[in-house]
DNA sequence: ATTATCTATAGATCTATAGATAATGC
DNA sequence: ATTATCTATAGATCTATAGATAATGC
């Protein structure tokens, strides 16, 4: 039972961060308020103090998905000698599509953001926004058809790891990353 | 109160179709099973007389979610004048993105399938394999490049069609819809 | 007589709250 | 004294079951 603001404080962004991975995981309704707080060593109780509601912890936890996802893609880009390669070969690579709980959130929360509230759709839109522009700037170009270019290679990569993610057919979900890396890199 | 075998058949039917279009529009663990009985008229007291458990509904309803989006790929294919563009334009359509409910599986429950049993992965993988075989046919190929060009089409088609539904932004909306359009058909 | 559906409810699970406990921090 | 967390539980919701009711179908 420790009771200092500053521990307090890191319990908070604890219970953010395996709230982030869990709904990656399981769905926004997927883990319930008591085993979010038991993977974080306190029990459910106490949530209250931290949060108005559960609602309130997915919109936060959103969020913070969300910022992971852009300084992941910021680090895979980053002092990469082909950077374009660097971030699509990251996205889709098996590693990728077997660990959604810390990977890309515009995949992993697309249909619940599609039904949840104002506050995590502005979250999600400038995520997307994000992808789309960093992939304009990775393609070379700053016109219509790059920018046309850049929207279509980044849903052909959320697209790719939703149904690699579904099937039930290692050989397939594999065919699926390397046809959309190959086609996205040439 | 009706009784006849015949009835029960219509009236289990029914069922499998409202969750069909429920589970797309609220995900595999969205509607209820009184909310289900209650949409087909009946009380939730008869549900197990029609399936064992509320998970065999919602593989039946995977199954039937499946069968109709393969149909209505067939309707909007057959007689076309360009096939390939009657379907990419169907599929990347505003009323689709407005209408998961009615709309392709592959998209609305493919985070859901993904933690889903043996039984509903199967009917999602078949449906996945459909599309890519169907787009492979409208690209006019059967070599190698061309299926990895169905799959990336059909992937971004399907990416495009999730984050669509998802940002909170018209323009930017009917922006990737049209985006991906152009690139796929041309 | 059989059976499809209905009414009623048991049992489990989940969010949220109330009051107690044990630290912090003035 | 204040407050972060804990124990305990209320209240709502959900799946599943038991027994009653009212049709069908031999």
């Amino acid at each position: 039972m420790g009771h200092s603001q500053e521990e307090k404080a890191k319990n908070h962004q604890r219970i953010v961060e395996i709230a982030a991975r869990r709904i990656r995981e399981s769905g926004t309704d997927g883990p319930g308020v008591a085993e979010i707080m038991s993977e974080a060593g306190l029990t459910h109780g106490g949530f209250y103090k931290h949060f108005d509601s559960r609602d309130d912890l997915v919109a936060e936890a959103v969020e913070a998905a969300i910022v992971q996802g852009r300084d992941s893609l910021e680090a895979q880009v980053d002092g990469a000698e082909d950077p374009l390669a660097a971030f699509v070969d990251a996205y889709l690579s098996t590693a990728h599509r077997d660990d959604p709980g810390t990977g890309c959130p515009v995949v992993a929360l697309g249909a619940d953001v599609a039904r949840s509230g104002d506050r995590v759709r502005a979250s999600y839109r400038a995520q997307v926004e994000h992808y789309f522009a960093e992939m304009e700037a990775l393609l070379g170009g700053a016109d219509e058809e790059t920018r046309r270019r850049a929207i279509a290679a980044v849903s052909s990569m959320v697209g790719a790891m939703l149904i690699s993610r579904a099937v039930d057919d290692e050989a397939l979900s594999e065919e699926i990353l390397s046809a959309v890396r190959a086609t996205v890199e040439s």
